[in-house]
DNA sequence: GAGGCGTGGTG
DNA sequence: TCACCAAGCCT
């Protein structure tokens, strides 16, 4: 399998700027801000972080408030504020060079078995299992014969894994990045381009007449949960310049149309006067929200 | 180990 | 339209 998808990798490959010659900081910052997040999103933001925070010494000297104001839109805002405590341990504990092995790696804030594993093989090379929800799904098709691998990863899929990396170590890190690839372009979730992939030939899930998932993904809430409310009091936070009064966070909310927001933050408003309950109800809705507050230097009215 | 965590594009 | 989905991590 491995020359076909390496084949295919050459010629297919997306030419994205952290694939390019491009420090380990640079690549440290993609895998982080590709976590969850599209690539097309990511890429503006990405160039732009690069620019501004060469090395990770600059990204550590900046304030957090900044930190998350240039995270704009990319979603799940903890993941700027790990990243941002991962550069000053990097500063205080590594010299300011983004370390080179797994293990080093993986004790980092933020950086968990997938981005430890990608970092060490994508930047600098070296012999690991990376695992990540496109070669699971690749892997589960092609080998296994599944429409899409268990909703938790298994200790038996690492061991797959483990098993197909090939033992010369700049092949291993080829085979990483081209099954992870084709997990993106062509074994995708939805609608997989099976006319175009390089293994279609030998794809289990094909011989086996594309069976059906055997269990259905189970989707997030969202109306009405305190991720909506952070949501709405982030997008205000990211355009504010000084502390923000809680009535401004109202008004956001209903002028951005969000009635369950509006109305969560409307008690709040209410509660303004009596700070005891105040703290209660923030709490309880925007527990994270707050720290995030916190951390950037913003207050909410006393 | 299941559940929580932002955001926006798309079939 | 509205679930689903996108290079996970942490508790």
């Amino acid at each position: 399998m491995y020359s076909e998808i390496q084949e295919w990798f050459s010629a297919e490959a997306r030419d994205l700027p952290w694939r390019r010659d491009c420090s380990a900081w640079g690549i440290l910052v993609s895998e982080i801000m590709l976590q969850q997040t599209p690539v097309v999103r990511v890429q503006p933001v990405w160039e732009e972080w690069l620019e501004r925070w060469p090395a990770p010494a600059d990204f550590a000297a900046a304030p957090a408030a900044e930190v998350l104001r240039a995270w704009g839109r990319l979603g799940y805002p903890r993941r700027a504020l790990r990243l941002h405590a991962a550069a000053g341990e990097i500063v205080e504990r590594h010299g300011g060079a983004v370390p080179d092995n797994y293990e080093e790696l993986l004790s980092l804030p933020g950086v968990g078995t997938y981005t430890a594993a990608a970092v060490a093989a994508f930047a600098f090379g070296r012999r690991t299992t990376v695992v990540d929800t496109n070669i699971r799904r690749v892997h589960a098709r092609l080998v296994i014969g599944q429409a899409l691998p268990a909703p938790a990863l298994t200790a038996a899929e690492m061991a797959l894994a483990a098993d197909l990396l090939p033992e010369d170590t700049a092949e291993s890190v080829q085979w990483n990045a081209g099954v992870m690839e084709l997990g993106a372009l062509i074994c995708t979730a939805r609608s997989p381009k099976c006319g175009e992939c390089p293994v279609l030939e030998q794809c289990a899930w094909i011989a086996a007449g594309q069976p059906e998932p055997t269990y259905i993904p189970k989707g997030q809430p969202w109306a009405g949960t305190d991720r909506q409310v952070r949501g709405a009091v982030m997008a205000v936070l990211r355009a504010a310049s000084s502390p923000v009064h809680a009535d401004l966070l109202w008004n956001a909310a209903e002028a951005q149309g969000h009635p369950e927001v509006a109305k969560e933050l409307g008690k709040l408003h209410e509660l303004n006067t009596h700070a005891p309950q105040l703290e209660r109800a923030l709490a309880g809705l925007v527990a994270d929200g707050l720290a995030q507050l916190s951390d950037a230097g913003y207050q909410l009215p006393a």
